[in-house]
DNA sequence: TTGAAAGCGCTAACAT
DNA sequence: ATGTTAGCGCTTTCAA
C-alpha cells in the first residue's frame, strides 16, 4: 500500500481496484485522516480560498454579503478569508499583501463607505478581483452593485400606486454615488408619471436627520407631501417619529418608504417601514458564482446591477 | 546566488554577508517577490492563521470582536479565517473540518446566541480553542466573556448614585445565561444598598417589549419606578419612547440604563441612552493575545471575565 | 559566507 | 492495479 495509491483512492482519480479503495477509505476514516490542504495547494497552485476585504466595521452590510458568498463557495470546497480594512487604504494594502502571500485565488472587496477613495491598486495582481457593494474605478475587475436607481423607482412607483402625488425625498449625503442614483430614480419616476419634481433634501444617514427634514418639509408654505421616500431606514424612522409627534398619521396622511430593509430598524419603527431591500445575500451569492467562474479561467469585467425588491409594511398600507 | 541563500537573506536567519543580503533584498523588491506562505507553512507545520467561527449572522457582535482580534493578530503576521455558522451545528462542523484541513493554528468561536446548544465537539482537535462571547461546556478550552454580572452592578450602582431608589429591571429572555447573570447583579446591588428587590420582567430583546414592559410597570397599583435597568439598548429605547409618550420625562422622572452600548440604538434614542459597554474589541484583542500564547505552547483554560464599562448619556443625566 | 541537498504532505506522470 | 519518483516553494541542516 503506497502513498500514491492512497492519494488515488481518496481522490477517486487514476485507476484503482474498488476493493483497495474501500480499504483505504476505511483506514483513513479510522485514523481520522485529514488531507493537508496546504500541501495540496502548494502542488496545485491554488488554495481554494478567496479573500474578502470589508470596509464596514459594523458588518451591517458585509455580513449578509458574506453569508451569500459562503453559501455558494462552501459547497464548492472553497473558504473565505476575511479581513477588515475599515476604509483605511494602508490597512487594505497590508491585507492584500497578506492575502496574496496566502495564495488566495481571488479577492472580493465589499462595502466601501463613500466614493471619494483613492483605492488600493488591485489590478494586475494576477488573480480575479470583484467589488461587491463597493464602487471601483478599475475596469479590469468586476463590480456587483445593487440597482440603486431601480430601487428608487420601485419605491416611488409603489407610492404612486397607492395614490400619492406629492412625494418628497429625504436623502443621504450627496457624496455617495448611491444617493445620486436613488435621487435620479426618484426624479425620473415622478417625471414619468407626469408630476413635477418634489423636494429633495440631503443630510446624514441618521434618524435625527429624518426628524429635522420632516420639520423643514412640513413647515409653513411647504408642499405638504403625502409621501416620503427616504434614503435609508434610519432616516425613514426618524421621519415617521416626527410625523407622529406632529399629529400626522402614517400611512394615512403620509406614506413612507425606506431603504436597506434593515430589520432592526424597519420592523421596530412605528409603524413598521416599507423598505427597499438590496438583497445583499443575493449579491454575495452572485459574487461567489462569478468568482468560481473567474477562477475557472473565464474573464468577467464591468459593472453589473442586481435588482432590489420592495418589502411592504405598515408605513404604506392604509 | 543559491535559493538557500535567498531564504537566509530574506529571513535574517543564518549567517550571510551584509552586502549579499542587501543585493537579495533589492532584487526581491524589484521582482515584487512574495514568499509563498503555503510552502512556508507546509514546512513549518503551522499556517499563521486562526479560524473564527461566528454564529451571529448580522455581525453585530462578531465584527467588533473581529476588529480587536485582527488588531493584535495582524501585526504578528497572522491572519483570520472567518466563517459563519449561523448557529447551525452542521455548518459549524463542516467549517471546523475545513479549518482543520487548512491547518489553522487555532479556532475561535464567537457569539453563540443562546445557551441551549449541543455544541460541536471542539476538544481534542489538537489545536487551541477559545470561546469568545460564547458559552462553552468544554473545559479544556478557554472561554472569554464580558462580565455581565459586573456590568449590571455598575448600571444599578450608577442609578443609585444619582439618587434613584425604585429601580426596576426590564430583562431579556430567561434562557440566556447572560440574562440571569445580569439579573443576579441587579438584585445583589439592590440588596447591597439595603433596598428591596424591584420588579424584574422578562421578555424579548426588542423595542416593543420595552414599551410593553413600561406599560405594565407603570400600570395602576405598581411601584412607579424612578429608574429602569434594561437588558439591552433596544429594550431601553422602547422604554424611553413609551415613557415619553405617557408624559414622563427621562431622566427627570425615570432614569434609564441600557446594555450593549450599540451606537445606532443608544445614540439615536431620545434621550440618548446611558449604556453598559461590553468592550467587544477588547474581548477580541484579549482572545488574540491568548491565542498567540496558546499557539506558543502555553496552556490556558477556564473562564475569564472582562470588565464592562458604563457610558453615560442623557438618559441618566438630570 | 555560500551552496547543495533533504524533506514538509501531497499529486501526477511514469514504470512495474 | 499498484508502486516509484519527481517536484510544488520554502527552510534548514550540513558540506564546501
Amino acid at each position: 500500500m503506497s502513498i500514491g495509491t492512497v492519494s488515488k483512492a481518496l481522490n477517486k482519480t487514476g485507476t484503482i481496484a474498488p476493493e483497495t479503495r474501500a480499504r483505504v477509505i476505511a483506514a483513513a476514516e479510522h485514523l481520522q485522516f485529514r488531507p493537508n490542504t496546504l500541501a495540496k495547494s502548494l502542488q496545485s497552485g491554488h488554495s481554494g480560498t478567496v479573500g474578502l476585504i470589508s470596509n464596514d466595521s459594523f458588518g451591517r452590510f458585509t455580513m449578509p454579503i458574506m453569508e451569500g458568498l459562503e453559501g455558494v463557495l462552501a459547497p464548492l470546497g472553497m473558504g473565505v478569508f476575511m479581513c477588515n480594512a475599515t476604509d483605511d487604504p494602508a490597512r487594505e494594502a497590508a491585507h492584500v499583501d497578506q492575502l496574496m502571500a496566502k495564495q488566495v485565488d481571488g479577492i472580493i472587496v465589499t462595502a466601501r463607505r463613500s466614493d471619494r477613495r483613492p483605492a488600493v491598486h488591485l489590478s494586475g495582481l494576477g488573480i480575479p478581483v470583484i467589488h461587491v457593494f463597493a464602487r471601483s474605478d478599475e475596469d479590469d475587475s468586476l463590480t456587483l452593485l445593487p440597482d440603486d436607481r431601480g430601487g428608487a423607482v420601485m419605491a416611488v412607483q409603489h407610492l404612486l400606486d397607492i395614490g400619492r402625488r406629492r412625494i418628497a425625498h429625504i436623502a443621504g449625503p450627496l457624496n455617495f454615488e448611491a444617493v445620486q442614483l436613488r435621487r435620479g430614480g426618484y426624479l425620473s419616476s415622478l417625471a414619468g408619471a407626469g408630476l413635477a419634481p418634489g423636494d429633495v433634501l440631503h443630510g446624514k444617514w441618521t434618524e435625527s436627520w429624518g426628524r429635522d427634514a420632516v420639520a423643514q418639509l412640513y413647515g409653513p408654505g411647504r408642499a405638504n407631501p403625502d409621501a416620503l421616500f427616504c434614503g435609508n431606514d434610519q432616516i425613514a424612522r426618524g421621519a415617521a417619529d416626527a410625523l407622529r409627534e406632529m399629529g400626522r398619521h402614517v400611512p394615512c396622511d403620509v406614506a413612507i418608504v425606506g431603504f436597506d430593509n434593515w430589520g432592526v430598524m424597519a420592523e421596530a419603527a412605528r409603524p413598521p417601514l416599507t423598505s427597499i431591500d438590496m438583497n445583499l445575500p443575493g449579491l454575495g451569492a452572485e459574487a461567489g458564482r462569478c468568482m468560481a467562474r473567474m477562477i475557472g479561467g473565464q474573464s468577467e469585467t464591468g459593472q453589473r446591477l442586481l435588482p432590489c425588491t420592495l418589502v411592504p409594511r405598515a408605513s404604506t398600507l392604509g
